[in-house]
DNA sequence: ACAAACAATGACCGTTGGTCATTATTTATA
DNA sequence: TATAAATAATGACCAACGGTCATTGTTTGT
C-alpha cells in the first residue's frame, strides 16, 4: 500500500513548505508583525490550511526554533571534531556558538526568543517537545566534551559536567543576548564594541576553566 | 498660582494609579494576555484614559520595568554598604541581584523582558529611555566594585572595567534567566536543580575573579 | 454668568488569530 | 466506470484586542 507512504510524504513537504514560508515572513517582520494571512499567501493556501498543519502560530513559530537548534547542533557536530583535547573542544563549542549567532542571526534570535520561553513540560506540544530535545542535544556536546576535558587534565576539575556544562551555555546566551540586544546602548552610553565584550568573555572564560 | 503645581501633582498621581493597576493585571495574567481594558477597570478609569497617560500598552510595560530596575537599584545600593572590599562588593552585587530575582519575581520577569527587547535609540520614548538611565545606573554599581576591587587587589586585574562589569552581569543574567526559565525541564531531564546551578555558577565566578 | 481650556469618556474602527460549514479532491467499493 | 466514503482545502466569519476621536463633563479665568 504505497498510498499512505506518499500520502505522509506530500504531508510531510507540506509542511515544510509552510514552515518555509513562515521563515520569510516572520524573519522579514518579526514575530508578533508577522501575521498568519501573510504566511497563508506566502505558501500559497489558505488561511485555514495553516491550522491543519500547525495548532497555532506559536506552535509554528517552534517549527522554525527547532531548525535553528538542528542547523546548530549540526554545526557543533562538524566543529568539534577538530578538537585534540577536552579543554579545546570547549572552546570550539564556543567559538561556534559565536559563529552560529552571527552567521544565522535570525535563527539565533529564535533561540534566544526559545530560552525567555516558560516551559510548560505538561502542557508541551510536539512541535515545542521537539525543541527541547535538540536544546538537550546541543547541552549534550558540551558535557561530552567537559567530561573528556576532566578526563585528559586539560581543564581542572570542575564538579558535574551537567552543571558546569548549563552554566557555561547560560553565560554565553546571557553574554550573546547583551551583545545581539545591547550593543548599540553599551555602545553609545560606554563605547564599548562587541569585540571587546566577547574578548573580556573569553578571558574569563579561560580563567575558569583553567 | 499653585493650580499648575497641583494639577501637576494629579497627573502625577493618576499616572502611578495607573501603573499600579497594570501591575496587577499584567503581573497575574502576563502582559500579552492582560488588556488594556483590564487595566482601565483595575484603575477605575475609560480605556481612552490610559492613553492619555501612555502611548501604548509597551510604554505602560515599560514603567512598570522602570519600577523594577528603581527596586533593583535600591536593594544594590543598600547592600553594597556592607561590603569591605571590591571582591566582597562584586559578590554582594550577585547575591543581592540574586535575591531579587527570588524577592520580586515579577519584576524580575520585567527586567528579562527588558534583557531580551531590542532597543531603538532612536526612537526611544521618555519611559524607555528612563528604564535604559536605571539599568545603567545599576551597572554602575558594579563598575565602581570592579575598579575597587583592582584597586584594593581584592581581584586580579581585570581590563578594563566597564567591559568586565557588562560580562559579569550579562553571564548573570543568562545564569538567572535559566534557572527562571528553564529549571523545571532541566530538573527532569538532568536532576540538577536549581541551587546546583548557582552553586555551580558562582565557584567559576570566583575562579574568575580571583 | 460665560467662555475658554482642560480632562475623561466609550462607541467605534481596523486588524488579527483562530474556527468551521461548505466545497473540492482522492480513495475504496461494486 | 459509477458511486459512496474519506480526506483535504477553503475563505467567510467571529470574537477579542489595541488604539482613536468626536462628544461630554469639569475646572479655570474673566
Amino acid at each position: 500500500m504505497g498510498i499512505a507512504e506518499r500520502k505522509a510524504r506530500e504531508r510531510v513537504h507540506r509542511r515544510n513548505v509552510i514552515v518555509d514560508a513562515a521563515e520569510d515572513v516572520i524573519f522579514k517582520y518579526g514575530f508578533s508583525a508577522a501575521t498568519m494571512a501573510q504566511v497563508a499567501k506566502a505558501a500559497e493556501l489558505s488561511k485555514g490550511t495553516l491550522y491543519l498543519y500547525f495548532k497555532s502560530k506559536e506552535e509554528l513559530y517552534r517549527a522554525i526554533i527547532l531548525r535553528g537548534f538542528i542547523i546548530l547542533k549540526k554545526m557543533l557536530r562538524e566543529a568539534i571534531k577538530e578538537g585534540n583535547s577536552g579543554y579545546e573542544k570547549i572552546i570550539i563549542v564556543g567559538k561556534t556558538y559565536i559563529e552560529f549567532s552571527e552567521k544565522y542571526p535570525n535563527y539565533f534570535t529564535t533561540i534566544l526568543d526559545y530560552e525567555n520561553d516558560t516551559f510548560n513540560l505538561a502542557a508541551a506540544e510536539t512541535e515545542s517537545l521537539q525543541a527541547l530535545e535538540e536544546g538537550n542535544a546541543v547541552i549534550e556536546i558540551l558535557i561530552k566534551a567537559i567530561r573528556e576535558g576532566t578526563k585528559d587534565g586539560s581543564i581542572t576539575e570542575q564538579g558535574n559536567p551537567f552543571e558546569t556544562a548549563f552554566v557555561l551555555w547560560s553565560q554565553f546566551t546571557g553574554v550573546l543576548q547583551v551583545v545581539k540586544r545591547k550593543v548599540n546602548i553599551i555602545e553609545h552610553y560606554f563605547s564599548l564594541t562587541k569585540e571587546d565584550l566577547l574578548t573580556t568573555h573569553w578571558r574569563m572564560i579561560e580563567r575558569m576553566l583553567r
